[in-house]
DNA sequence: CGCTGATAGTTCGCTGTCAAACTATCTTCC
DNA sequence: GGAAGATAGTTTGACAGCGAACTATCAGCG
C-alpha cells in the first residue's frame, strides 16, 4: 500500500528504450530526462508571472541582474552577458529594448570609451522588484510538493554543479 | 573538516538578493536556479555528443523517438509533435531536414490522407543507434560524481515532475 | 447523404539568439 | 610614443522555433 510510485512521462520512454535496447546503462538517461522535463513543464508558469509584469524572462535575468548588484545598480553590458552566459550581440538587443521600455538607461563610461554603464531607471527598479517578490513566491508554490525533499534535491544538485563549473 | 559545502555560482546569487531583499524567502529560488544552471552548462556537452554524428539535439530528438517505438519505426508528425512537445510547424521543418539528410522518410497514410508516415531509413537507424550509445555513456559520465546521490536525485525530481504533469 | 466542426500538415511572418565581421578604444611592450 | 594585439559594443546574416492563417481531409450528427 505504502511507496507509491507511480509511472511518469520519463519511465515511459526509459522502459520503451529498455526493450530496444536492453543492453545500454539508462540509469542516468532517465535522471537527465526528468531534469529536462522538469524544466521544460515549469518554465511557462514562471514566465507567465513575468508577462504580468509586462516582461520575458530574458529581460527580467537582466533587470534581476542589474538589481541584486546593489546601488547603484549599475553594470556593463560585457558584465552583464558574462552573468547570464550569453553572446554579448544578444545583450545589445535585450539593452535595446530595455531601454526604449524606460527600464534601464545607457549612460557613457567616463573611465573607458569603449563601454557604457547600464542602470536601472525608477520603474525598472519598481518592476524588477515586484516581479521578483512574485517570481519568488511562484517557485515556491511550483517547488512545495517537494516537502523535505527540498533540501535533498539542492544538496544533490550543488554537488552536480560543483563538478560541473 | 569533513562536510566541505564549497559556494558555487547560485550561492553569490542567492547571497546577493539576500543582501538587498532579506524579507524575501529564497530557498526555492536557490534550487531552480541550480536547476536551470546545470541544464545550461550540460546542454553544450550533451550536443558535442549529437553533432559528432551530424545531428542537433531537435533532431536526434525526432530520430530517438522513433527509434524507440519499435518496429516498424514509424510515427506520424502530429505524434512527434505531440511527444516531443513542440509545435507542428516546427516538427515539419525538423522532418524536411530530417528528410534530406536521408535519415527519415515520408509516406502517404492509407488510412488517413491527411497525414504522412514518418519512418527511419537503415541509415537513420544506424544514425541514432549509434548516437544513443554514446549519449548514454556520456550522460552517465556527467552525472557519475553524484555517486549514490543519483537514485536520491532522482526520487526527488520523480516526485517533482508527478506534481506538474 | 451532406453540413459542421475537428484534425493533419504546411506556409508565412515574427522573434530571439548566435557567430562572424567590423569600428572604436584600450593596453602592452619595445 | 607608437605599433600590435586585446577588448567593448554593434551590425549583419543565418537559423530554429512559435502562433496564426490556410488547405485538405475526416468524423459525427441531423
Amino acid at each position: 500500500m505504502s511507496e507509491e510510485r507511480n509511472a511518469d512521462a520519463i519511465d515511459d520512454v526509459v522502459g520503451a528504450w529498455r526493450r530496444e535496447r536492453p543492453e545500454l546503462d539508462l540509469t542516468a538517461i532517465g535522471v537527465a530526462g526528468r531534469l529536462g522535463r522538469v524544466t521544460m513543464l515549469t518554465t511557462p508558469m514562471v514566465e507567465a508571472v513575468f508577462a504580468k509584469h509586462g516582461l520575458k524572462q530574458g529581460e527580467f535575468d537582466v533587470l534581476a541582474a542589474l538589481r541584486r548588484s546593489g546601488k547603484p545598480y549599475t553594470l556593463i553590458p560585457s558584465e552583464l552577458s558574462a552573468t547570464l552566459m550569453m553572446s554579448r550581440a544578444g545583450m545589445t538587443s535585450r539593452i535595446d529594448r530595455l531601454e526604449s521600455a524606460g527600464l534601464v538607461e545607457r549612460a557613457l563610461d567616463p573611465e573607458d570609451r569603449r563601454s557604457f554603464r547600464v542602470t536601472l531607471t525608477e520603474r525598472g527598479f519598481e518592476v524588477v522588484d515586484a516581479a521578483m517578490t512574485e517570481h519568488a513566491a511562484n517557485v515556491a508554490t511550483l517547488l512545495s510538493p517537494l516537502g523535505g525533499d527540498l533540501e535533498v534535491l539542492d544538496g544533490a544538485l550543488r554537488r552536480l554543479l560543483g563538478s560541473l563549473e
